[in-house]
DNA sequence: CATGAATGAGATTTCATTCAT
DNA sequence: GATGAATGAAATCTCATTCAT
């Protein structure tokens, strides 16, 4: 237990200081929503290996001990991100699902140009460390799995219109773009350089064409 | 390559180093060389984040004194590494380039089957980390750089042999495979269950195919 | 990692705060041994719930930095303390076992009038503790057994002297006289008023009366 | 005890407390009630020194404002258990009082093999924390004092009965009994395997022996 | 040369307590 | 009356770095 005596001075007096305590009628997932935003902020900005719970506080406008009332500890609070990241990703390509512009979704998957410019250097941080904090790779293995299943459904629609190669199955071809993403994703944010507007836009014409059918083949497919 | 020898002061003045005759760096040298074996498999097995000087003298057998002693700090550690991981990449990448067979250039890079097996797992800790540390960043970017560029040459002479797809230009076939090899590299560690010996076979056949010219345009080519 | 940079001010200018670092080519036991009375003082005087390494550490007039390298965590530090202590107690026992008088022992043990003051004190704290620190219960479990049996050797041998009473085995009789001096230990801190110097000679010779042999007895065993 | 009643917000309409006309404070009461027990419960599995308030809120199914609205503070969550584990205690002796059959208390007293097993679980780890906090430390003496009252009372009546020796006051032996308990109870927890039920038995017959009156001195007082 | 004792900062986590609602 | 969000201090432990020897 070890005696606690805090016994605060209360500063009151004045008008600084004004300590908002007690019960705000608080919406917890608002809260939680909020520290997510400053774990990947912090995250973003700083990476992975030099985040700290004080950090993300900060970030937050609070203390740690209102990061770990929120989030039982930092393998959680990491967790809860990921989480939250795939979240905003699947609505993503839940959108694209009606309309299966191969162009336009690889577009942003693999370049995100749209929302939230933080998530790939936040997720690739998450990524690496996955390894090792065994709670968050189930997250990953799971929420991945499910990403390439949607993008091979995706591709395989692609198959039956002509607009994919149908040589390599679908499933195979998944992987390889999502393989594709992760590299550039990893990439991206170490060499911001490299990856100028003009040529994120050959890039992606490369990846189009490794994808698209065979002039040959097409016209194969369509006798 | 990666040599760094007396970074520290160079106390020749006196009679100490009258002794020593033949190499006095060479100790030096196989000493920092061990500490970079140490490091390279604490990160391995525990990632860069969990990964302390003390840790990596402990593997090493020896004290943390050592290891700052042989290091100026651990930025200097972490970039020496980098270094060295990249030297045994590119003599790898060396003795393909006499006989330009893909296939096994792509299994070699891509699943690293021979050789190391730290290698991806170490060098996938150290990229992400590479934004927020510049001196290291600086690292990567060269010899990404280089690395590329010898895959470049080495797609080209496919091309010219036919036996690679010329629709795209080999610089950036290289760039797509070397996000290709970036995506598995980052993938591997964390999700080994999927990368059986039997679907990296079928992965790496998928990918052949990908930068391989279609059947029709490879004679077209040939005409 | 978490970028530690130090890099602090050297604060050497002035006689002020001559920071002692570096290798002061310590006796490494024997600093152990001088955190370990540190560490009974601060429990003796606090009690075990309000002890915290910060406190022993200021106690032995070091860092808490100190103290974890001497002691890897507060476990280790506490499980050295319980067998120091009772390598003490031993030491005590050994110099009696030789000519065993029953009340200077019993004396010595139930009232330890001689040597460290803390002991008791001490013992107390960490006994209760034990049940929920394992490798500390352990150490407990060992020693408390090993005492007890020095006990019943030295009580039977006063049972061959005539001295002890006989009706009762003499590893009996060391379990109620460890019982006994066990309660003693316990509510001497908490009561020193109740056991003034008059009233601990009184309660000793009531202890020294129930394992005597009975008046009878004694003859019949004499004759 | 464990009467959870209105244990959710009173919503008794818009009258409010005017419906409430008996005992206002019975509630109150079995609240109070409910946490001293989870804090018992707390106590006796983790230890004095891992319990908090927090542990105690959750064991009791609420929340930390609830144990410190019916507890001014931890020092008097504490203070009113012991003073609650004196009064069980005290329950337990009292129907003892007519009939003074001194083994069955003394098995009672030493073994607690009745009722709540928690009894000496939590009554060592409050004793040893007397100490370090005066208000409680009062409670103890207070009420240990009256214990060995009563047990002096009943070993009196057993000198006059013959069935205790008398050649040791009645307090004197109550003392040491009482000590007796105390060990037992201080290493019972630690040692659970030491205390099988046969070895009870033993213990207990040969603490008896010590207590009774020598063969010839029991012949004496009858003459 | 090389060691390892020691530092001081910071990370994670726990906690008793407060107080707006 | 009762809740639970939030605080701020402190506890344990880790770490990069320094420096006397």
């Amino acid at each position: 237990m070890s005696e606690n005596s805090t016994r605060r001075v209360r500063r009151d007096g004045g008008t600084a200081a004004v300590v908002r305590r007690g019960r705000p009628t608080g919406d917890r997932a608002a809260k939680r929503a909020e520290l997510l935003a400053a774990a990947a902020s912090v995250i973003a900005q700083e990476g992975y290996a030099n985040t700290s719970l004080r950090k993300v506080a900060q970030r937050a406008g609070c203390t740690t001990g209102a990061v770990t009332y929120y989030f039982a500890n930092k393998e959680e609070l990491v967790t809860a991100l990921a989480e939250s990241r795939f979240d905003s990703f699947d609505a993503m390509l839940a959108t694209e699902r009606s309309q299966p512009d191969i162009r336009a979704i690889l577009e942003r998957w693999l370049f995100r140009n749209t929302g939230d410019p933080e998530f790939w250097p936040v997720m690739s941080q998450l990524l690496v460390h996955a390894r090792h904090e065994p709670a968050f790779a189930a997250v990953i293995e799971r929420r991945y799995a499910r990403l390439r299943d949607v993008l091979a459904a995706l591709l395989a629609t692609g198959q039956a219109q002509g607009t994919v190669r149908d040589d390599i199955p679908a499933d195979l071809l998944a992987d390889q773009v999502g393989a594709l993403g992760d590299g550039w994703m990893l990439m991206l944010p170490i060499e911001p350089k490299r990856f100028t507007a003009s040529r994120v836009q050959v890039l992606l014409d490369a990846a189009i064409t490794l994808i698209s059918p065979p002039p040959g083949a097409r016209r194969t497919s369509g006798s």
